[in-house]
DNA sequence: GGTGAGCGT
């Protein structure tokens, strides 16, 4: 499951994502959005999970927490091959539901 | 050199 993790602080690295998401499950991998030109983060980052029950659980658990001595939000990650264009009407998880 | 909602080289 992709995670979404938003209001970082743009001093955190990849590795404190994962280290932080590893204690509450696997962590398939931690990707932190730097800019392109400057190099800096841009305050947040994707942490992917093999697993969607730990998955859940790391955002449930990270969520609106402190990380790096700022709170952090965690969500799940929207696809962002519809992100742009491309409308396909269902939003907010179009993903295998097992509700 | 700074910032702080939001979805990616």
């Amino acid at each position: 499951m992709n995670i979404f993790v938003a209001k970082l602080n743009y001093d955190t690295q990849e590795a404190d994502l994962e280290s932080s998401f590893a204690e509450f499950g696997a962590v398939d991998s931690a990707k932190i959005i730097m800019d392109k030109f400057t190099g800096r983060s841009k305050g947040f980052g994707f942490v992917e999970m093999p697993n969607d029950d730990e998955a859940q659980n790391a955002i449930n658990a990270l969520n609106d927490t402190e990380m790096d001595g700022r709170t952090i939000v965690v969500k799940k990650a929207e696809p962002r091959e519809s992100r742009d264009s491309r409308g396909g009407g269902n939003r907010g998880g179009g993903f295998n539901s097992r509700y």
